[in-house]
DNA sequence: CGCCAACTTGATGGAAGTCAAATCCAGTGG
DNA sequence: CCACTGGATTTGACTTCCATCAAGTTGGCG
């Protein structure tokens, strides 16, 4: 299964963007860190479609929060898989490494508004304030406790747990019901998020439907009519 | 594929050891933290085969360092599967969390030796000093890559890749050739880290050896005689 | 020496991958 | 407005790999 590059445009986040003043970004990226929430009066980067925000192995010189869109975390395996690491929603945040490079490539599913701040200046911001040091850890802790369901359910749940777990985490926090998830993505990008191929995560969809757990009334969109079944299916019980 | 629990004695860490003043333990763990190297003087824990040191979702008052023989770190999944997450080895770091409990189940794998701090003397110690605050930082991002590395592992490669790749890992900076890795922990362990079942572990060791690759004098014990050969398969080249 | 647990090997079925074809849209241009 | 086109998605047929169940085999230890 060798995966199909994004046709989308292969640009590179390039210079053309002007970096503002070091204080500038520390403070609108310290707000966010506190607040979580809303969305930050201040310099905000407009990425399109397809673009790579930064390359694995490449000199991590900023880290980023999503305002808006998708943004998928992936490497490349040596035989030309891809594996995404990740799929970051808004107010989430990306490129936090501590090594000197990036641990994976940051690329925009669809158009993307983030946060950018460099690294130097939240160096300098954890040495002055002990509660962006907390927002660090803590924001390193969350990632890591991803990294480590992502790592249960690829270990030992079969396919349609997989992609019941995956839309019940879209489904987090979504009250209504019937629950309506909007994918931010592609089936391409949600079968190498869960280590399936495109098809296994397409039948497993419609196994779904025909539980009559689900309805897709477009590509993007599903409605979660039984949520108790849903969650019965991703836990295997 | 249910996992048979670990028949060795399933004691808890007790309130036998008596703590000892956070100013020591600290010293010791940043000494540690410091050096990487070298047998620490002071207060060591020794904990007994199948012990358990902390575990999932208990409130986190200690991290540890490993100074002798091999912890794993697991959770089990709702159906009663065990997947461990992670191998610690010597002069490694584990139950470094900044959530208040903890996100595995940490428990010793033969007779280990460890070295505790208090998570109280660390914040401490951060707030005093940098170079400790560095550390950490750079503790938990190894600990995060390793866990991305384990994501791309599972989600993309086959069992003979997965225990190729996971005797690359027990070979590093081994240098003698023919190359003698000793396993410290049993086969059971080892196919719950991989997400594969321990037959499946067995067999693909067998055709490694079957391809003259590796040869195994005993349980514990393999040798690695083609190091060229055992990339290309991990890296299904 | 024999027992028991850990490990290995064998036979079989089922889940997911692969290759191929059909279908569904969204966007385009007539 | 509608046909057309190209990519994304869905379904189908077949194959492969791994889990499962079962039966040895090994080796450490009393």
């Amino acid at each position: 299964m060798r995966t199909t590059p994004d046709k989308g445009q292969q640009t590179r986040l390039g210079a053309s963007h002007v970096p503002l003043a070091c204080d500038d970004d520390c403070r609108f990226f310290r707000e966010e860190c506190q607040s979580q929430e809303g969305r930050p009066e201040g310099p905000l980067l407009k990425v399109s479609r397809g673009t790579t925000i930064y390359s694995h192995e490449q000199p991590a010189h900023f880290c980023y929060r999503l305002i808006e869109g998708a943004v998928r975390l992936y490497r490349v395996l040596p035989d030309g898989r891809r594996q995404i690491l990740e799929i970051c929603l808004p107010s989430e945040t990306f490129g936090l490494e501590t090594s000197d490079t990036y641990s994976a490539t940051a690329e925009a599913i669809g158009e993307v508004i983030v946060l950018r701040c460099p690294r130097a200046c939240i160096a300098e911001l954890q040495d002055e304030r002990p509660e962006t040091r907390q927002a660090m850890l803590s924001m390193l802790s969350r990632g890591m406790c991803a990294a480590q369901d992502h790592v249960a359910m690829l270990g030992h749940q079969n396919a349609r747990e997989r992609v019941a777990c995956y839309l019940l985490r879209l489904a987090l926090g979504h009250e209504e019901r019937p629950c309506v998830i909007t994918l931010p993505m592609g089936r391409q990008d949600m079968a190498d998020y869960l280590g399936l191929t495109i098809e296994t995560t397409c039948r497993s969809l419609s196994d779904l439907k025909a539980a009559r757990i689900i309805t897709t009334p477009d590509r993007h969109r599903i409605l979660i009519h039984n949520m108790e079944k849903l969650e019965a299916v991703a836990a295997r019980s």
